[in-house]
DNA sequence: CCTTTTCTTGACTGATCGGTAAATTTCGGC
DNA sequence: GCCGAAATTTACCGATCAGTCAAGAAAAGG
């Protein structure tokens, strides 16, 4: 037996930010080897193939940057939780420390025509979650009397998911980080007026 | 002199399909080859190289596409616009005889960060005048004292710049097609909503 | 008809792609 | 200390990438 040299978390991290800024096809093994610093043979070794190592990228996101984004919608409060929510995603798309964008956005992009869909099916369970997660906030809200029995949860949702997405678009190019900005200072307010009236 | 024995504007046409639909990397030449029905030699000769008939496909999906889009804008009620704006969007996104999703989202979402940055550059351009549309749309409705001097034009037109380009993203996928159904009929509301007060 | 110009065709380049086989090093177990 | 197993390194594989070269085919101008 002999130990691996390195640290295979660490190691997940450095292939999840080569994918994030690069995209998958982009991101060759080369790439992959200069990100993370071990040889090819390495990487196989450890984790296999290419598309194996961009679902644990895929995953590491979900949990690392995409959950923490979603606990936001825990709170009791639509009006707090929504602020908190876009303001969240705001911060991930404007970080300097991290690639532009989101690894959601861009993997979904660029693999959902793939003729051999594993990776595409792995995204859009995922953003199948995310919009689970904003209907149950909305029935959560509804339940505890927050907003109007009448509100379109389902509606609601499709529309948040939308925003988020968009966003991320944008956010790519920072170019485009002002209309991000103003993006996600109105969203809830849109939304708040839409669900509570105006004041 | 010897006449071409294909139509330009035709192939222009399917080269920007093969580009819509398997973004900038995936759409070799090969596919482009298939796609136009022309040899290799053929395209190099008419269009000069990739990145060309990429530029090529984009102008293209912005007179073809985009235009028809934004031209609901120029309707003098707000109300309207905005209706037919996002019926459009939605048109385009389910329209079975296209490729799925949006030229402009995945195009940005493949090339913004690439070293050489001619073609991110050109989509960047693409997005600023969409945005300065929207900014010049609400503006004219102000002045025609069709919704409040205090609306907010570029946080308005940032905030559809985001969900047009999340319902691209998820357009992508037919699974993800009911989604940007609810979020295209209740985006308008929303912002009527947010414009006009309740009712 | 014949020449000339252009388009078309097919073979080819060097680079890079994802992935692999075999050699070499390094370490834990005895 | 040495042996064997696992990690690392180096070299290589066929396939495909964008782009090119040099012939062959076809049409316009005379």
């Amino acid at each position: 037996m002999r130990a691996a040299s390195f640290d295979r978390e660490e190691t997940v991290e450095k292939i999840m930010n080569a994918f994030w800024e690069h995209g998958y096809e982009a991101t060759s093994i080369q790439v992959l080897e200069a990100a993370t610093g071990l040889k090819r043979q390495s990487l196989y070794n450890a984790f296999g193939n290419k598309d194996a190592m961009f679902e644990l990228a895929n995953d590491r996101y979900d949990m690392a940057v995409s959950r923490k984004l979603f606990a936001t919608l825990d709170h009791a409060d639509p009006v707090i939780a929504l602020r908190d929510f876009f303001a969240a995603q705001l911060a991930v798309l404007v970080d300097a420390d991290q690639p532009a964008g989101c690894f959601v956005s861009g993997g979904q992009q660029e693999l959902a025509n793939r003729p051999e869909g594993q990776l595409s099916e792995q995204m859009r369970v995922m953003i199948e979650e995310q919009h689970d997660q904003l209907v149950a906030a909305f029935e959560r809200w509804k339940a505890d009397g927050k907003i109007s029995e009448d509100a379109d949860s389902q509606g609601l949702a499709a529309f948040i998911m939308s925003v988020l997405r968009g966003q991320a678009v944008l956010g790519r190019s920072s170019m485009s980080h002002a209309i991000v900005e103003k993006s996600a200072a109105l969203a809830p307010r849109l939304i708040q007026h839409y669900l509570t009236g105006p004041n």
